[in-house]
DNA sequence: GGGGTCATGTAATAGGTTACATGATTCT
DNA sequence: AGAATCATGTAACCTATTACATGACCCC
């Protein structure tokens, strides 16, 4: 991926720009409350670094240095023909092609070997919690809009979500049967690994 | 999170060490070898950053410098206590407790209305196809290393992305079908959000 | 009208990646 | 023996985050 600037910050500032022109921290503003921020990982001073490194590659241009009232001076930027090109062809790779990713969850299941079984299911059974809270979390926001006379395009993501939590749901209930089902053969496996250390759950 | 590493190319390390010293380039060849690569981001220079920082940290400890042979010395670690209490505390923590995380498509989601309809019911076919390459790819490291004797303890996490990834599969297709369907009104949601431009496919 | 909080931006620091460097091994 | 490739490490650079700074508004 070859795009001037890759941060997807980026994207959620040529997406709204396609609206009119905005100054930096308004872009902040209708991140958050637009819900955004839970799909881009969103701080606050990487937004004005993103805006910056926008302009310099031309997808965005300042426009004028509205000052309104008291209020200090604040650059609005436009989108220019570059960044909404910049916004189709990046959203169109992003939905056409698959991205490996690395999921922390991925990580720690190359690693269960370390763990006791024991210890494994136990962790196990708190996500299983965590999930469930995340879960009925998400299903309200999702809720929570539609009676709002949100439609569900506005939606997509968070049903992407509960699709995804809904599968890893699944697994882990898979995953731990499979871990206390003596005919499986796991306990045999792990007792091939490291010793076990115990020590104390955190 | 307070880790004194956060990176989880740290985890690998404290992970090879429970099984004796080793010194960085055989972690890093371990790391390849036996697929982790495919689990946590590996970036050559990364490990030898992040080995510092463990040995900083206390976790890890220099025991000798071996020289072998012709060979420039390296320097090799091993895990002390606070290391392999680190490992296992960080384990469970990832396994226990769902993290929020940013995959590249949800923020392409957040930002369906950007793009024509057709464009996107275009891309997300992409998509299934790639998808489908990547499951069978999956698929096939499973298959190899089980026909090759491993116990399925070593390729949960190749099963969890299989499950991922079949999950996601339904939902793409879901979509793309709520897209066309004419009854659910995307389309007319579709109209009412910005100026569609047309852009030549990518 | 002064203390607290919100609005808005900048600077300092830390984290991670690309690119570079150097010696050993192998191949012909 | 010279070229190419592998082994191994370092350094320079870039990105992103945390921390800091400054003025406006709000509330008794």
């Amino acid at each position: 991926m070859t795009r001037p600037v890759d941060n997807l910050l980026a994207l959620a500032v040529l997406s709204y720009l396609t609206q009119g022109p905005m100054h930096p921290y308004e872009l902040g503003r209708t991140l958050q409350q637009h819900g955004d921020a839970r799909s881009i990982r969103y701080r606050h001073a990487s937004l004005y670094m993103v805006v910056d490194r926008l302009a310099a590659a031309g997808l965005i241009v300042a426009v004028d240095t509205g000052r309104e009232g008291a209020r200090p001076e604040r650059t609005r930027y436009a989108l220019t023909d570059a960044g909404q090109a910049e916004l189709t062809g990046w959203l169109r790779e992003l939905l056409a092609e698959p991205a490996h990713e690395y999921p922390h969850l991925v990580a720690a299941l190359a690693f269960l070997g370390a763990l006791a079984p024991e210890e494994v299911v136990a962790a196990l059974d708190r996500r299983l919690l965590g999930l469930a809270t995340v879960r009925t979390e998400t299903a309200g926001i999702v809720e929570e809009a539609t009676v709002g006379g949100v439609h569900p395009l506005f939606l997509v993501e968070e049903e992407y979500r509960l699709a995804m939590l809904d599968a890893e749901v699944r697994f882990v209930q898979g995953l731990r049967s499979r871990i206390e089902d003596p005919a499986t053969g796991w306990r045999a496996a792990w007792s091939r690994t490291a010793p076990q250390q115990e020590e104390s759950p955190a």
